[in-house]
DNA sequence: AATATAAATCAAGATATGTTGATATATTAA
DNA sequence: TTAATATATCAACATATCTTGATTTATATT
């Protein structure tokens, strides 16, 4: 029960979707690519990505000071279907901003 | 989005997991007999059958004074692999009690 | 109509969650 | 070692959610 009320409160927030939808649309992206991309302060960003990663959504792997995180492989089954779910809302992707990449990252 | 978020605040409740999956072991319930089998309080239960109803989870069938909660049919997917998921889940459920049906009603 | 019963709604308080700005931690480079 | 950078955590506040007991609404019975 508790691993399943915990996915499920992961889903349950406007942001975090995004964040999840965004990652899973562009790959592995560090929190400086997905402050930029999605204009949201860093803080709020290091907490959300926290709470996908705790709830099995989301992998982190550091490179140097850069935390990459990506969607976790593979799925269960039902984190899959509500992956699969919100691949299919009709969320406005904002453009992807890769300042790791470009050298640019200067928060 | 709104949808998606409503659907999984539904799922994001111990107690209304444990409403949904009762109903859905035993079909159409009134809210006296979820009373007094979970042993809640009506306007808890009142509330919660009304969050699951309206995400789209139970559907409600007015017999006189009593309301019959059962499972909205059909399900679309996603909602139907979240009742499939919490039918994997280990929840002790207690047993039925049908006051409904014996005349024993008196909240 | 008056009463009783089942369910829904409301009001108040307690708890949880999200946001922000500040601070701490960790890694890299000079 | 010191400084800089990326990320994580903390504290404070605002908002949302859950619980309970009281009240209201709707239906049925006398």
């Amino acid at each position: 029960m508790d691993d399943f009320l915990k996915t499920v409160a992961a889903l349950n927030d406007e942001t975090r979707v995004l964040i999840l939808r965004f990652i899973d649309e562009h790959g592995a992206l560090c929190v400086c690519d997905l402050q930029a991309s999605l204009d949201m302060i860093q803080s709020r960003l290091s907490r959300h990505l926290k709470i996908l990663k705790e709830a099995g959504f989301l992998r982190v792997d550091r490179k140097g000071t850069w935390a990459y995180y990506s969607i976790r492989s593979p799925l269960d089954r039902f984190r899959l279907e509500a992956l699969e779910e919100i691949r299919h809302l009709d969320i406005e992707l904002p453009p992807l901003q890769k300042l790791s990449q470009t050298g640019e990252c200067k928060i």
